[in-house]
DNA sequence: ACTGAATATGTTATCGTTAACATATAAGAT
DNA sequence: ATCTTATATGTTAACGATAACATATTCAGT
């Protein structure tokens, strides 16, 4: 890629020097206006491009921002890029994206080049499930500008974006115990070691525990996030339970959901019949599964602008608060439960 | 982002030259083994990270390349970017991402943009319409290196990588004929702007004239690349074509025939008995509608993988070869056509 | 012991842009 | 006519890394 005009070409073709030139082009008011007119013209026609790299070497300011993703196949990070795609559009950002692919080195490998290319500013979902928050701390203590969003790592010093996880896995989980009157309800969980895993089984403790219902360890079982380890789960599940079988399955989100809806119905039992399921994401294939599946409906979207909107904020202003910021949800309400719909 | 720490600090912090920190780092031979490992341990403890903006301002290479796409919520585009991605991180590329959002204008602000930003290269599926080559034309002659992928531009001095989307076109035309022996077929167009509308079309009457069936123009409408286009252009098709229904509609892709199911349902008929149709695209939701969509399935990711490598050749070596890829597609059979699936 | 080569290190200039300071010219005030 | 002040422009150095060239030091070969 090379534009190759820089200023000292203009400043030559023009015998001004290039300093005039860039005050021109940056349309300082100490130009005078034919000059000025001269040399905007003059770089127009020579097809000039300022050369950012010069730029963000004099300034330390590049005006990008790394997004680390964990997984970018399913619906949900995309969308959380388009929200932050916009809001970074609107302030002048560029967007440098990296999916890490659930793994955490190359989640580590991605923030290193990131730092390299000097990004302002860094946002991350992160695909840490090991207790080695180290990383972010040091990095963090360093001065760099991170804001989390849906997988959030607390209490080391930077923002987050989530949807309010705990109480809206209590209000499904609610939904199960109040509406349908069940009591014998499972959970499919996330890793611990990463918030919304944490917060999710949280927040299904909470509504058992509101509702004075026993917990079954038994039937607390560690998923992934994916389809092929909610299969894995929830198939153990059955065989280690096959005389005691929950009445229904809160699964920590929608991917999740789908590989355990495909292990009961190879278990030989059907849905929600035998067991009712829900999910959490309100993933695009979930109203078109047979059945179609409740589920928590968070905005993607707006979980990207304002963590978009938090980084900025963080980078352009000093001493901006830490802050957990939260998007709402909304219960989502299909068959998979037991309710009817069309 | 500070990392702060330069070469000429560790350096100092040793006593010996920048120049030597350097060479150190980057493993050249000629620099004291005991030397070497006191600046790399030192640079380690410093917490030294290189700086790629000065870096590339001297190299004038940046090792990222530039991504437009122009839409990132249908699962497609994610999908090209995970190819483009993976490819891009085992050459130590860096992307940028872009979302045109459907919108020329912002198209090229995005990519002035990236030029500004020195990428090495940029990998474009245009929104751009046939008629204003001229923006494209200045950039490749100007020596920028693009690549386009699925929405190509041709004849103008850059690669490119799509699927055959004529053939394709013809051939799930043609299983609807030779399979299922319909002659009165119908074809939800997209835009004639767009090269893959155009290709699309001519696919279907590539497979009715090479059959010898008659083309009936009433039953080709234009229908957008959306859901809700689909179901408005099937409508009108069903409306204006009352007394004399095709038996099976091809649709310009998946989305398209999502909405026009919903019509010929609302229409008060069934599928396949009443109308067979077919899609393109194999959208993630296709497998799971009812009927499951028999469609073209593209594979997204190849797409981006061959994109992106072509891409990094054309970086790399000089005068590689302008090149047309086509990425294979595979006829996705499902029930919506009126075979059995299950 | 002396030359030539190999090894290890330092110095200077450069990439393109801009901040900070310096200078020249013109216009206004006394 | 001289002194300010404002306006317009130029010069130098810096951002951090490195290529290209320069200089020490060591060691083998004769």
């Amino acid at each position: 890629m090379s534009s190759e005009v820089t200023l000292k070409h203009i400043a030559e073709a023009l015998g001004v020097s290039a300093m005039t030139v860039s005050r021109a082009l940056n349309d300082r008011d100490n130009v005078d206006k034919e000059t000025k007119k001269r040399i905007r013209n003059k770089a127009q026609s020579m097809g000039y491009t300022p050369n950012r790299v010069a730029k963000s070497l004099v300034s330390r300011k590049t005006h990008t921002i790394g997004v680390v993703i964990p997984e970018i196949t399913h619906a949900f990070f995309p969308e959380v890029v388009r929200g932050i795609e916009e809001v970074a559009y609107k302030s002048d950002y560029q967007l440098f994206l990296t999916n890490a692919n659930e793994q955490f080195e190359r989640e580590k490998e991605a923030i290193e080049t990131l730092r390299a290319q000097r990004v302002d500013g860094i946002l991350v979902s992160s695909s840490l499930t090991r207790e080695d928050y180290a990383f972010y701390e040091s990095i963090i203590e360093g001065g760099a500008k991170v804001v989390f969003f849906d997988r959030c790592i607390e209490d080391i010093g930077a923002s987050c974006v989530s949807v309010n996880d705990r109480e809206s896995s209590q209000k499904i989980t609610e939904h199960l115990i109040l509406e349908h009157q069940y009591s014998k309800i499972a959970h499919l969980s996330g890793p611990q070691k990463v918030s919304i895993g944490r917060e999710r089984l949280q927040g299904f403790l909470d509504a058992m525990n509101a509702q004075d219902i026993p917990i079954n360890e038994d039937w607390i079982v560690q998923a992934g996030f994916r389809e092929d380890t909610g299969y894995e789960a929830m198939w153990s599940l059955l065989q280690n339970n096959a005389g005691n079988l929950p009445q229904a399955v809160v699964a920590v989100n929608d991917p999740t959901a789908i590989g355990a809806i495909d292990a009961i119905r190879d278990f030989g039992l059907s849905i929600p019949e035998d067991i009712a399921i829900v999910g959490f994401t309100d993933d695009i294939r979930s109203p078109l599964l047979d059945p179609p599946l409740t589920t928590i409906h968070q905005s993607a979207y707006e979980i990207g602008e304002e963590a978009a909107k938090k980084l900025i904020q963080t980078i352009e202003e000093e001493d901006t608060e830490i802050e957990k910021i939260e998007v709402p949800t909304t219960l989502q309400i299909r068959s998979s439960c037991g309710c009817s719909y069309d």
